[in-house]
DNA sequence: GTGAAAGCGCTAACAT
DNA sequence: ATGTTAGCGCTTTCAC
């Protein structure tokens, strides 16, 4: 018996316990990870000890011999507001309910990736300096976690090759990538803008429907403004390019898009608007308000995504629903079932959206 | 130089980098640690091995030796909506300045925590599987974060009390306690309330001034609705039980309020309502309009937390305006003090709370 | 059923 | 300036 004074400070060690159960640290071992193994009485002496010194086995050393990692990296754009919030609420239900955690980090985070060009050495330039490798460059502890789901949403994609050349499992959000273990979790937007257009093309004529999307490179967007287009096509209508607009994801922009729009507006009352998301929606029905439009006898609005703000306000918002949560939950299932069988195949999950229908476009 | 066949699977160690750079590992640990140690030309090979192997050292063995733990919890009673996504937000911005990772949980995922029961041996069930010592016992793997932010909202603080016991740096959020090593930080709630209440008294008088709290253990409700009271009292008007009364902090709680309310209301128009959070108020806000009162001029109603809702709903709702991103973030500073001082001062952080009139109380 | 001992990958003395 | 070596706390053979 290897004793040794319990250090006061730090919290107790295996030795420790094993010190006050008088057994090997061995035994204290198996008794957290295979009690089948040890006697009864033994168990029972063990156990207490570990009670008692409120034992907790040391993660770093676990994680250094088994690689257990339990703890899953999860990329967001960015952290707030309703969208990614829900999204994250799906992830953290899941990851409890299968026994991981999460490390959260959000893309403003990114630090600029490695040096990529392969023929100059690093270190180079003695004025600079040198890059710390190991140290974290792209917001994420690679190597805490077991597995990665990135969201991306715009063409650069940083993290997520760092992910994929670090061979760590990953799932990506919102990206359809073919990579080998490489999942993905897709949102039908073309389904969901197509509900949408179709949905306001029944009371305006497709001359007066237009497209106020977020940002231009986004994914999301394009696919929503593609199938924006193809829904005006099917209806004989090729839109004009002023039909269709690219800004940013913000209640600003939607207040904008309408006041310039409501300017230039020839084709007369009623039109019709879907928006990128319920931010913009949201912009434009209150700025549309407060030009003294009426919604919807003068506009019709539908937003994306439905998330909680297309339901509180009042006119109440038209909104194409998106399951937030099940994406979340689906990423962290993803990445557990490839963390326990690495060399499955590839899924590629789409989730359906679908249209909530309300005050704003009624 | 002890060569070791480079496992193909798994990513490469400090002594693949050593093997590669002809150098011994303790080199290569120069090279990332004490760059100044080691000559130019080693560092440059050094660093070249590890680019092209892409070498992450591994953070379980790096935090086993020095305990550095660059990784925080971040426990929330939930994690949805405009207030906590704002906290986290805070949190994660000043995380990140500061090089630690964020670990987030939401209370809803705790675990009963460990039988407390000292006489009672654990184990002496047969029948029951024991405890598993050294599993997450409230949603957290304590061991892996060097230090946790809490937000305790309410009486029941399993997490707290286990943080403390493990002796590992704490920020308590929302909640002033007195424990050796353990910071606090506090809003202002009282001023807030005080503030608020003060400002619908310019223009309601307090017979007809009521309190819509959230639940009634919750301390911020709690300390509002004192100040509220005060408030009244300091007016001359001592509050009857009915002008105070507590439910959810949820839009639909609002809205029943309000239906309750205005049936019972024999006070006369105008009244005045100090909701618990702006959810609350949005609640009494859109139900009042819906049972034909106008706001402001019926119905005054002051929210509180001043999430992005107040700014966003028709009217407008005037609320407290609560700093919720340096909340999270002082959190988060407060436990890198901490664990860069462990036993520095106490610290109990107070931020103030300001008023923000907007159409719902004009 | 239990203990002794060999590492996991790394850092930090201590040598040279 | 660089190499050697002793652990960090734990799991896991391999003996007994």
């Amino acid at each position: 018996m290897a004793k040794r004074a319990p250090r006061a400070n730090a919290s107790a060690s295996i030795q420790d316990v094993a010190d006050a159960a008088s057994v090997s640290i061995a035994t204290v071992s198996r008794v957290l990870n295979n009690p089948d193994l040890v006697s009864r009485d033994t168990f029972d002496r063990v156990h207490e000890a570990i009670t008692r010194l409120r034992y907790r086995p040391n993660v770093y050393a676990r994680g250094l011999i088994n690689g257990t990692r339990r703890v899953l990296g999860f990329a967001l754009p960015d952290l707030h507001g309703e969208f990614y919030s829900e999204l994250l609420r799906g992830a953290d239900g899941e990851a409890n309910r299968l026994g991981f955690h999460l490390l959260v980090t959000s893309e403003g985070r990114s630090q600029p990736a490695l040096p990529p060009a392969p023929g100059q050495g690093p270190g180079t330039d003695p004025t600079n300096t040198p890059t710390r490798p190991g140290e974290r460059t792209s917001g994420f502890e690679f190597g805490l976690v077991g597995g990665v789901a990135v969201m991306i949403t715009e063409p650069n994609a940083a993290l997520l090759q760092e992910s994929i050349d670090l061979a760590l499992p990953v799932v990506v959000i919102d990206l359809e990538i073919k990579h080998p273990r490489v999942d993905c979790i897709l949102i039908d937007n073309a389904q969901g803008a197509t509900l949408a257009t179709e949905h306001l093309l029944q009371t305006i004529p497709p001359e007066r429907l237009s497209f106020a999307g977020g940002p231009r490179d986004n994914f999301d967007t394009k696919t929503r403004a593609d199938a924006f287009v193809a829904a005006l096509r099917a209806r004989g209508g090729e839109p004009r390019p002023d039909q269709l607009t690219f800004g940013a994801y913000s209640v600003e922009w939607g207040q904008r898009w309408i006041s310039e729009h409501a300017s230039r507006q020839a084709g007369g009352l009623p039109f019709g608007v879907l928006a990128g998301n319920d931010e913009i929606a949201l912009g434009i029905l209150q700025a549309a308000q407060d030009l003294g439009l009426r919604v919807p006898q003068d506009v019709r609005i539908v937003g994306f995504d439905d998330t909680r703000l297309a339901s509180l306000v009042r006119p109440s918002l038209s909104s194409v629903r998106v399951p937030l949560r099940d994406v979340g939950a689906e990423a962290i299932r993803l990445l557990a079932r490839r963390i326990a069988e690495p060399d499955a195949a590839e899924v590629v999950t789409r989730l359906p959206a679908s249209l909530i229908v309300r005050e704003s476009s009624r």
